[in-house]
DNA sequence: GTATATGCAAAGAATTTGCACTATG
DNA sequence: CATAGTGCAAATTCTTTGCATATAC
């Protein structure tokens, strides 16, 4: 897989993709270092921003900016649109072809890339909402979960 | 145009909406304070973070994360879509109409806003594309024009 | 006069860089 | 061995916060 793309298969990079390639829960660098830490303790935070920049650039990942704090990294290679939920701040796959095909021109400009990303409340967070959460105050930033799931 | 928003119209805020509603350049802090400490030269990077987000949060303008180093603004009412050139870092409208009828629902998702991203290389940088230019190594981030044009 | 808006300075957090060390072929 | 990959620490930059001052109704 690595090969085939023109980059060399280290332990680190073969441990990276394999996370990223087999997860459909869109991690961020802070995340894939949490979890993989376990398998490569010296395992750097440099390492997975030079190597998720590496894949991103040879196609193997794509790197999604939906989530205004944190980049997210997709694997999954078939072209698909992105739902992020302003709560629990998943990013979830939503399946809609509209627009894929309008990578190659548009407007005279070159497209490389296709986003489609939709922002709301998720099914599970509209079901949990309830009126005293309605009622609170909007939280700090701080106190809103900066952290996403796990991997 | 702020009172029917519920928002209270003061100067700085006036001045910021102008400058947003006007421009459809997709400015950022950086480039609407360099821009408005022209006219308003106590202003602070934290008045315009809290207004821009109080604005979003009215519905007067909408934040685009299509450059990954710095949130844009868009005032331009109208729902439409962007595309980002990787080379100028300018961010333009596009028209097409395509998902933006998915404001709504989704998958039982509720849908607040729909982002439609498009990325590459704009018309006017591809006619500027030499040979050497194509040749040389990629820029370090520094060198590259991280500072988008002015607003 | 009380509530809200503004602004400064400092803190917080994601990302990038420089350089030394290590692994690969 | 020479090249390319890795990792630590420091630097950069965007964004947020705490609090003091100023403004608005």
């Amino acid at each position: 897989m690595l090969q085939t793309h023109g980059v060399k298969p280290t332990y680190q990079r073969l441990a990276i993709l394999g996370v990223v390639a087999e997860t459909r829960l869109h991690p961020t660098i802070r995340s894939l270092h949490a979890v993989l830490v376990k398998q490569i303790p010296t395992l750097s935070k440099t390492t997975l921003y030079s190597t998720l920049e590496l894949f991103a650039a040879k196609g193997l990942v794509r790197s999604l900016t939906i989530d205004p704090s944190e980049v997210r990294y997709d694997g999954v290679p078939e072209l698909h649109h992105h739902f992020y939920c302003a709560v629990c701040r998943r990013v979830l796959d939503v399946d809609i072809t509209c627009a894929t095909g309008r990578i190659g021109e548009l407007h005279g400009h070159r497209v490389d890339e296709v986003h489609g990303y939709f922002k709301g409340v998720c099914r599970d967070c509209r079901s949990k909402e309830t009126r005293s959460a309605r009622r609170s105050s909007p939280p700090k930033l701080k106190d809103k979960l900066r952290r996403s799931p796990h991997v």
